[in-house]
DNA sequence: CATGAATGAGCGTTCATTCAT
DNA sequence: AATGAATGAACGCTCATTCAT
């Protein structure tokens, strides 16, 4: 009954659409950013895509500008709430787990993190806003999982802060190729196991262990 | 002799001349691609940059596109002469040697691999003329590496592909904050320190060592 | 009786409600015409004043040119029922007071006349219509009066047609400072001050009589 | 040899070119600004008349501000330059000369001084800079004029500000139709004889003298 | 009656490139 | 060899107007 509702309102209704349109014109700005960069997509590839007018984009977004910012923060949004997972971060398997629901989220919005990457590495206040500051509390637990791993014993003796990068160093690395579209995207199941390996390097290393 | 003829001949010190030019303006060029991007940049920034006319410019290069390749050529050359060390990785001394080598190359070139970064991200084609093709046999070679390690039960049973790109991965994500500029080039002994490290976690893993 | 008509009969009491918007919109319009021009103003600019929906400006006026020339024509209408008093003149109070009428009449509707005069100074076809055919009659009457005052030898020998003209432009430079906004309205009781002094610099000059 | 050496010099020819087109564009720019206004007229408007690319402008002026900026200052310092005569204002005969002087620069640019009554009539920041700052002084050495001469009995008693005034308001409502171009400017002779009318009425009156 | 959506035309401006000198 | 001048094409964006609802 709400629902119903909720469908007839005429203004719930057009907020729908234009909600509807907004995220067409995003997703279609995504894949063009994507593949040629925000310099070198115009407007008008932009409404070709989407198969509007030029000015019409004007009325969903004030410019060429806002629709990229939209992109940015809708993703990074979507991160986030990914983020809360972080305090569970106790043991191994809730390493792996962690590992796997980002990759998940980053997979899952493949173009919308392709052009936030090349975003970021030329315009300084995108790298910060969408991604240092994004990252930091990141870096934060994970050097404070370390060094707790490190005084129990658990793990060896190393500085936590270079742990810690060299982590996320192996998680990037790994998401690169998929994120520049040279490789597909894993499935839930390839994804599992890269996360398992991921975190099985990390931890055991490549050296046999003797005895 | 050679002297002489450097000095004394015409047509030489004139090419000589020519090259210095170019060498400057792929500098300039260079650094202003880093900051802005390719699509970032204009001509006249270029030319004001080197204080040149911007019509001057065309007597070196034939257009813009050619200034990119220029500089990506130069740098994929300058990289490519220390990859001659690869066929020298047999334990783990060369190992962290050759990473330290690899690093100092790109990070003496930093401004030009930022460039190409940027470009390899975008552009299909520069990707595999200047990065895939020059990446693969060092992924070959990191592959054997490791297989016939594996082999000798020096290192644990592990898939060499994962592990090579693994190796890859840590590296690059090790390198890109000194890329993009947020952090500065590590001193040698830094770069050293580095280099060791990596391959002390890639070796030994995060896990303390059972007794 | 009247009343009656008036707020019973539907097709009345539409038209009224018609009109009051359309007076609306051309108030609005005018304001912002005055301060911006007309090409400076936009439709947008005039909807946003009247809290209407642009689209809905179309249903009370086929385009923004209209909307200028209402303002236009509904101006001079005004004005032109004050010239009916020219036929009075014959001495000086009545001189005195027709400058005060006229005066009146212009700034009691400031920023429409504010914005004839600027549309007149680019547009041959609303200073001919609006201001030349308008104020030819007052020339031909001031031209008249002056003819015959001189001929009765009040007047000095004076070529009309110039005496005339510069009656008229000192008019007009009197209210050009108030037209274009940098200077206040005068109160009735100053208006009146100023049209005695203009008509007492007029006939008597400033310089001292001798004897 | 000087002159021969300056027309000689590749830089100041080269100079002198640069200036040859700046005024001709000015000139195009200020008769289409005088005919259809300032936002009324297109840089493509202006190409076209001074026969050049659109783009071809951008090398002699930054932009379309920057060109009315110009036609504005260029005027203004040329009428400056003939305020110069105001301090010889101490008779009769001189007053004559001054209206004569400055009509003549006037009316000898009466395209740009079009313009520039049109745009300070909209812009604010026009009318401060371009025209009262400039007018200021004018008004402070008629109301010094006028009142020396009304202390000396010269001149009926009469409120100084408002004489001042009026005289401008006088030569202001002389001018605006060869200004607005309804009316052929005067030729020397017209002018003068303009001028001594002028401050004959300003100074004697329309009302014969008794006597 | 009111309006949100849509758009073609046009705007001021930038830019890679050409060319005469 | 170097460059100032010139330009066509394209860009991001605004606007008056139309139309379906």
């Amino acid at each position: 009954m709400i629902e119903e509702k909720i469908i007839s309102h005429p203004e719930a209704r057009r907020n729908r659409r234009v909600q509807r349109q907004r995220r067409a014109i995003m997703d279609a700005a995504a894949d063009l950013f994507a593949r040629s960069g925000y310099q070198g997509t115009s407007i008008k590839n932009i409404a070709e895509a989407v198969d509007l007018g030029e000015s019409t984009l004007y009325g969903y977004f004030p410019g060429k500008q806002e629709i990229l910012m939209a992109i940015l923060t809708q993703q990074v949004e979507l991160v986030d709430s990914s983020l809360v997972h972080l305090n569970d971060l106790k043991d191994r398997p809730s390493f792996v787990n962690l590992i796997d629901v980002i990759m998940e989220k980053i997979i899952s919005n493949l173009v919308y993190n392709r052009v936030m990457f090349a975003e970021a590495w030329l315009n300084d206040e995108v790298l910060k806003v969408f991604v240092i500051t994004r990252w930091l509390p990141v870096m934060d637990i994970l050097q404070n999982f370390i060094y707790e791993k490190t005084s129990a014993g658990v793990f060896r003796p190393i500085d936590p802060k270079l742990a810690a990068r060299m982590i996320i160093a192996t998680f990037i690395g790994a998401l690169l190729p998929v994120l520049r579209g040279i490789e597909l995207p894993p499935s839930p199941e390839q994804r599992h196991i890269l996360s398992e390996s991921i975190v099985e390097l990390l931890f055991e290393g490549l050296a046999a262990r003797k005895g």
